[in-house]
DNA sequence: GAAGTAATGTCAATTATTTGACAGGTAATT
DNA sequence: AATTACCTGTCAAATAATTGACATTACTTC
C-alpha cells in the first residue's frame, strides 16, 4: 500500500552524475566568496561548459532556479550535496596500509565531508598495530567481522591488483556492497555492489597520449 | 616542402582515449598469462564491453588484427603503449611532499612505465632535504630553473587548493606543458598545455551517489 | 503597480557515440 | 585444392548527449 510504481525513478546518466561533483565543488567556492546568487550564464562562464548544459543538468533532479532571478548559491550547494548523499555519514575501511592508503587516511578533507575512516587492515604483520591517524593497523582475518559489526560501507582498496580481486570477493562475502578501488585491476562483483575505480596510472597514460597527440600535431620535437 | 596537408590528422574523441589505457591493461595481463591471440569477441566478454566497440575503438588507429585470426596479444600491447606514449621518456616533478605526494614518488609501478620522477618540490622549510625514495625536497623557488634544466615534461601537483592555481601558473611560466593535477581545483592554463585531473574526491562523491540511489531503488533503509 | 529586463525550464535540433550487420579476407580442415 | 568456419574493418542505423531557441515567469526599477 506504501509501495508507489516503482517505474519512476528516472535513470539519471553517469555522464551527469560525473559532473556533479564538479558542479558541487564550484558552488562551494562561490559560497566561500561571499556570493549569494548566480546564473547558469555566469557558471558557465566559469566552469567553462554551456550554460544549456547547466541548466539541463540541475533539472533532472528537479527546479532549483527562479527565472529573473538565477540559482540561490548556499541553497544548490547544500541539495547537490544531498544528491551526491554527502548528508549521511559514511564509514569506511582501507585495505592496505602502503603509502597511498595511508595518504588517503591522513587525508582529512575526506571527513568534512562525512566520509569516515572506522578501520585500517594490512596483511603484513610487520604493521599489525601500527597507528594511522591513530587506528591501528588490523590483520585482515579480522576485516569481515569488522565490517558486519561497525556498519561499514564501503571499502578502499589499496593493494597491489595480484590480491584485489581476491579481496573484493571477500569483502562482498563480508556484506560490502560499496568499493572504492585503487589497485589496478578490474574488481569481479555483483550487479548490487557498487564500484569505482580510481585507476591512477590510466589517468596519466591519458596524460601521456594528450602530450604525444599535441607535439605530433604542432610538431614538436622530443 | 616537408609539410604535408596538417588536416591528415584525424581527431580522436576522449571517448575512445579514455578507453585506451584499460585495453593495454587488459593486454598486458593476456600477455602475462601467455595468451598468444584473441579475437574482439573473447575480449569483449573479459573486458565486458561490445566486440564492435573494440572493433571501432582500435581502428581509430589502425587496423591491427587479421581476418580469421583476431589480434595478437603482445603486437596490439606494444602498439597500443606506442599510441599512449609509452615508448618515450617523461621526466615529471612532484610539487607537494605531503602523503600523497610521496605515496605517488613511491608508487614504483610508474617506473617500468617510462614515467620518471626527477625531483620533488614543497614549500614546508621542515622538510626541505628530506629524502624520498633518494630524492631530496627542494624549496619552491628552486623549482622553475629545475624543470628548465633538466627537461621536465609533466609536473604532479598534490597540494592543497589554495595554493594549486598559483603553482599551476609558475609552472607555465617556466615552461611546462603537461600538470597531473591531484589539487581539488580546477586549474587555469592556456591551451597549449595539457591537464589531466585526478580529483580523487570527486570519485568518492561519484560512489557515494551509487550507493543512493542503489538504495532508494531497492528500497534499502539507511 | 506597471513596464522592462533577466533568466529559468523545456522542447526540438544537432551532434556524438554506440551498436548491429555484413562483405570480404584469412586460416584451418578435409 | 576446395570447403568451411572464423573474424576483421567498415558502413549504416540506433541511441545518447549536447546545444540552441524560446515561451513563460519572477524580479527590479521607476
Amino acid at each position: 500500500m506504501e509501495k508507489k510504481e516503482t517505474k519512476e525513478i528516472k535513470e539519471i546518466s553517469q555522464a551527469v552524475i560525473g559532473r556533479l561533483p564538479r558542479y558541487f565543488r564550484y558552488l562551494g567556492d562561490l559560497k566561500d566568496e561571499g556570493v549569494e546568487r548566480i546564473s547558469s550564464q555566469e557558471l558557465s562562464e566559469r566552469m567553462k561548459v554551456t550554460a544549456s548544459q547547466i541548466r539541463q543538468d540541475l533539472n533532472n533532479f528537479g527546479g532549483f532556479g527562479q527565472q529573473g532571478y538565477g540559482y540561490n548559491v548556499e541553497y544548490l550547494h547544500v541539495e547537490i550535496g544531498k544528491i551526491l548523499g554527502l548528508d549521511t555519514e559514511h564509514r569506511m575501511v582501507l585495505i592496505g596500509a602502503g603509502n597511498l592508503g595511508q595518504a588517503l587516511v591522513n587525508y582529512t578533507n575526506f571527513e568534512k565531508r562525512s566520509f569516515l575512516f572506522k578501520g585500517i587492515f594490512d596483511n603484513n604483520p610487520a604493521l599489525y598495530g601500527k597507528l594511522i591517524r591513530n587506528f591501528p593497523v588490523m590483520p585482515m582475518e579480522e576485516m569481515c567481522d569488522f565490517v558486519r559489526e561497525n556498519q561499514i560501507d564501503i571499502a578502499v582498496i589499496a593493494i597491489p591488483k595480484e590480491g584485489a580481486v581476491k579481496v573484493a570477493e571477500q569483502l562482498v562475502n563480508c556484506g560490502i556492497k560499496a568499493i572504492w578501488n585503487f589497485s589496478h585491476v578490474d574488481l569481479n562483483v555483483p550487479e548490487d555492489v557498487q564500484v569505482e575505480n580510481a585507476h591512477l596510472s590510466d589517468s596519466l597514460m591519458k596524460l601521456s597520449y594528450n602530450i604525444g597527440r599535441y607535439n605530433k600535431e604542432n610538431g614538436v620535437k622530443q
